[in-house]
Formats: C-alpha cells, sequence, structure tokens
RNA sequence: GUGGUCGUAGCUCAGUUGGUUAGAGCGAUAGAUUGUGGAUCUAUAGGUCGUGGGUUCAAGCCCCAUCUUCCACCCCA
C-alpha cells in the first residue's frame, strides 16, 4: 500500500492550537470592538453565483476569481465549437460559462451588496453591519499573501453622513490602539483625486493617474512621472502634476495648495471640503494614533467614490492592514440605485503577521487546561472524575490523563502542555483526604484538601 | 500572467571535481530513577535525498519536465 503524501493546496494554510488562539484574540478584539460602535452580524455563503461576482473588481480582478466546476456532468452543457473564437481567451470564457455558474468570494463588499438588495425590505437602515469570514483569490502566494485569508469588514449602508468615515477612522484606531499595533492612518478622497486629474487638464486620465501615483512612496518620483508619460498622460499634464507629487508637510498647507488648484475645479472642492469636516471631527476628537492627509493613496478597487483610507503598520513592512472608503452606488449593479455606503475591512492574516513579528501576543491568552489529574488506577481514577466534575462545574480548565501510565510519562504531558497545576491522589491521599498539589512552575508541592485546591484555583 | 528561488530524518541544516554503506544538532522512544516533569548521561528507532524521466560504469550532486516553498513584478488584505 502506498500512502500519498499530505498536503494542502498552494497558499492555503492550517493553524494549529496555538496559532488559533492568537487569531481568536485578534477575532475577539476586533469583534468587540465592532458590536461596541453599534454593528451588527451577518455572514453569507461562501460561494455566490458567479453572475454575482464577475465584473465587480476589473478584469484582473476577474481572473483571480476561485470557480467551481457544476456538479453532475458538466460536460453535457457546452456546445460545440464556434466560429468566431479563435482566440483561446475568448474561448476559455466562452467555455467557463458553461462549466462553472459558482465561485468563492473574493472580498466581503460585493456579497454584502448583493445581500442589502436581496434583502431590502427587513433591513433598518442606515444599515450597520460587520462580517468576519475567509474570502480567496486565485492569486499567487507571497509574504502577507495568501489564497485564502480572512477579512473583517465593517460596513454602513444607506447614509452619506461623513459622520461614519469618523466612526470608521474611530474603530480602527481603536482595534490597533488595543492590538497594540502602532499605526498610521491614510486619508484620502476619490473627489480629491478626480479634481486634480481634472485641474491638470487630464479629466478622463483618473485611474492612470492614481495608479501611478500610489507608488509614489514606493518608487520614487521619476518612476511615478515615467509611468504617466508611458499611461498616454501628457507632458503638460505630467509638468502640472509635480507641486502636487512633491507636496509634503503639514496638512493645512496641503489644503492651501488645493485649494488653489482647484479654483476651476469644482469635484476638487466638493472633495476638500469633505476631507475638511472628516479631518476636523478626528482631530477634535483625539485619536491615539496618527493620521494624515495622503494625496498619493488611490487604492485599486473602482466603486470608491469619496473618502477612502488606509492603515499601515509603523514598526514593520508589511501592505496595508486595513482598507476602506465610500463608494456611492455599489448596490445599483443590482436594481437599487443611490444607495450610499461606507466601509473598512481588517486584514486578520496580516495582522497575525504583525503582532507576530513584534510579539505583542499577550502570555495570558496562551492557558489551556489548568489542572491536571494524575491517573494512579482504577480506584484513584474514579475518586478524581468526581473532584474533576467539581472543577469544570466551577469553570476551571481541568483534565485526567485517560491512563495508569508511568508517573513520569504523565508529569511530562503536563509539562508540554504548559499545564501550570497538577493534583496526585493514590492510595495516601485518598486514605488522608489531603491531596499532592503541585505548581509545575516551581515545582513546589503540599498537601492540601480539595477545598484548598479549588480556592487556590479559582 | 511574467521573472527568479528553494526542496536531504518529525524540525533546523551539513553532504568535497559525480565515486563504496547519506551525516550532525534538536526532537521522539526506552533506560539510568517501581509516587514526580524541566537538567545530565546511555542506548534505540527514524531516509523511495519533492516527484517523473534522461545522461553516466556510477547521480543527493549534471540535464529536462513537473509539483511545492519563498521572493519580486502586476494587482492586492
Amino acid at each position: 500500500m502506498s500512502s500519498q503524501k499530505p498536503t494542502i493546496p498552494k497558499g492555503t494554510r492550517d493553524f494549529p492550537p496555538t496559532e488559533m488562539v492568537r487569531r481568536n484574540y485578534i477575532f475577539d478584539t476586533i469583534r468587540n470592538v465592532f458590536q461596541v460602535f453599534g454593528y451588527q452580524p451577518i455572514e453569507t455563503p461562501a460561494m455566490e453565483n458567479l453572475s454575482t461576482l464577475m465584473g465587480k473588481y476589473g478584469d484582473e480582478g476577474d481572473k483571480l476569481l476561485f470557480k467551481i466546476l457544476n456538479s453532475g456532468n458538466y460536460l453535457d452543457g457546452i456546445p460545440d465549437a464556434e466560429s468566431g473564437m479563435r482566440d483561446a481567451g475568448s474561448r476559455l470564457q466562452h467555455l467557463t460559462k458553461h462549466i462553472a455558474e459558482k465561485g468563492l468570494r473574493y472580498d466581503l463588499t460585493v456579497p454584502f451588496a448583493r445581500f442589502v438588495v436581496q434583502h431590502q425590505n427587513e433591513l433598518i437602515f442606515p444599515f450597520k453591519r460587520y462580517q468576519i469570514q475567509p474570502v480567496w483569490r486565485a492569486d499567487r502566494p507571497q509574504k502577507g499573501r495568501y489564497r485564502e485569508f480572512f477579512q473583517c469588514d465593517v460596513d454602513v449602508i444607506g447614509s452619506n453622513s461623513l459622520l461614519y468615515e469618523v466612526e470608521l477612522a474611530q474603530i480602527a484606531d481603536a482595534i490597533f490602539s488595543k492590538l497594540g499595533i502602532r499605526v498610521m492612518i491614510h486619508i484620502n478622497n476619490r473627489k480629491v483625486l478626480a479634481g486634480i486629474a481634472e485641474a491638470i487638464g487630464a479629466p478622463d486620465k483618473l485611474t492612470d493617474i492614481t495608479v501611478a501615483m500610489d507608488k509614489l512612496d514606493k518608487t520614487g518620483i521619476d518612476k511615478v512621472n515615467d509611468e504617466l508619460i508611458q499611461r498616454g498622460i501628457t507632458y503638460e499634464s505630467v509638468e502640472k502634476l509635480q507641486p502636487i507629487l512633491t507636496l509634503e508637510g503639514k496638512i493645512k498647507d496641503k489644503f492651501k495648495t488645493l485649494t488653489g488648484l482647484f479654483k476651476d475645479s469644482e469635484i476638487g472642492r466638493k472633495g476638500l471640503e469633505e476631507m475638511h469636516t472628516v479631518l476636523q471631527f478626528l482631530k477634535d476628537l483625539g485619536l491615539n494614533n496618527k493620521f494624515d492627509f495622503d494625496i498619493t493613496l488611490a487604492r485599486g478597487l473602482s466603486y470608491y467614490t469619496g473618502t477612502i483610507m488606509e492603515v499601515k503598520a509603523l514598526d514593520v513592512p508589511m501592505g496595508s492592514i486595513c482598507g476602506g472608503g465610500r463608494y456611492d452606488d455599489l448596490t445599483g449593479i443590482f436594481g437599487l440605485p443611490g444607495m450610499s455606503g461606507v466601509g473598512i475591512s481588517f486584514g486578520a492574516d496580516r495582522i497575525y503577521d504583525v503582532m507576530n513579528e513584534l510579539t505583542l501576543f499577550p502570555q495570558t491568552i496562551q492557558a489551556s487546561t489548568r489542572v491536571l489529574f494524575i491517573n494512579f488506577g482504577t480506584e484513584e481514577e474514579k475518586y478524581c472524575l468526581t473532584l474533576l466534575a467539581n472543577l469544570r462545574q466551577a469553570g476551571i480548565p481541568s483534565e485526567i490523563y485517560p491512563d495508569a501510565a508511568k508517573i513520569k510519562k504523565q508529569m511530562e504531558y503536563a509539562n508540554r502542555k504548559n499545564i501550570p497545576f497538577v493534583i496526585l491522589v493514590g492510595k495516601n491521599e485518598i486514605e488522608t483526604s489531603l491531596l499532592t498539589f503541585k505548581d509545575m512552575r516551581s515545582g513546589e508541592q503540599k498537601s492540601i484538601s480539595f477545598d484548598e485546591i479549588k480556592n487556590l484555583l479559582s
């Protein structure tokens, strides 16, 4: 019999107990903050109809969707090779439509939009929800990048109040404060970017400009200019963009420069006004972490229309660990126009990596079993089981070794599992009702009654 | 999708210009110690060298393919 090697798909991971304890610590912290701010949980299925997902993330996104092969005889529905489909690309697309009609969710926002439209009559608007679930992307894995990873989304839909932008920044601030990660919250506004595009005379090149500008801190100004030219932006426009690319320093100065630039750009002025409101609130409220008006912040997703934000860890190089923004018409495509929403998403896996690298996990979360009964044999076992039930009733995590193995082996078990206390009950102990209670860390042990032990443990 | 990289014991890694029987540390198991873990000592077990093909008298080492790991680009949490 040849046995096969156990493996899991590329870019996916198993989580052993030690990791799960830490992951749950992150999820619990995030969930608590979400709830304190008045958000309610929902869940959606791992798979959606492909029609729900396709076309929402751009061409790149469509390629990164995991598609699910139809069950049954999926070859049945395939029409014969059709003319006019010579190139492999369109043939593949055509074929895919026939053999796969479901796909794994790519993010939580689009399924949420679908959810809102589908359940619009049952929901109370503004609808504030949070959602913590895995998402899948057929990307190539690398540092901080997985094919299956968890997102923790908070969104509010059905209001265009800027108070919610402020609230989301506060949520991010609260969560990262609790986790002990020092961060910078980058904030920008899509309308400001549109204003810039307009002001430099290239309003139709908004996407190209933002994609290029997004790389400013990574590749430097020269490379950005090169890319702008390559993307078909005129020298004249690039020239006009320079003062903005080199804009550094105080938020006040950025406003000043942009106000001048936006003399003839209504959308730019609107964006600045929104930015002013949000930043003023944040300044007045006072956050633990720093925030900044980051003009180079673009964010790829095409559906953002207003505020965009992104959070980066200060002490470790990692992509963004949290990001989101305002989208004016996400539900329109599902037949419910005019619903404005704003939300952010926390990348739990990256947050884990950051905390791990900075060793920010508190020791206290490691505790599992607190006390182990050593097993001496059938009679002692019976005696211990009653006490064990008693401890468990009192909420003290406890267990008994399953058989009367050598004491050495049982002690080793306790040691390796980091169980801090051990109770030994043999013939002597049963006779005197004084149990041997051992502290595994100090090695000390004493003979005391069960009630005293219970007292010490609670 | 593009370019590179890694793979040898459970883990971390040695392994000479291709040359007999592939090694170490840690870990595991047993004992030194029949009611006591961590430290020490002793012994033992553990390998189709990622997989498949090729070159050669001879391959862990060279060639090809493939899978996997990690990294960069594109994009993104």
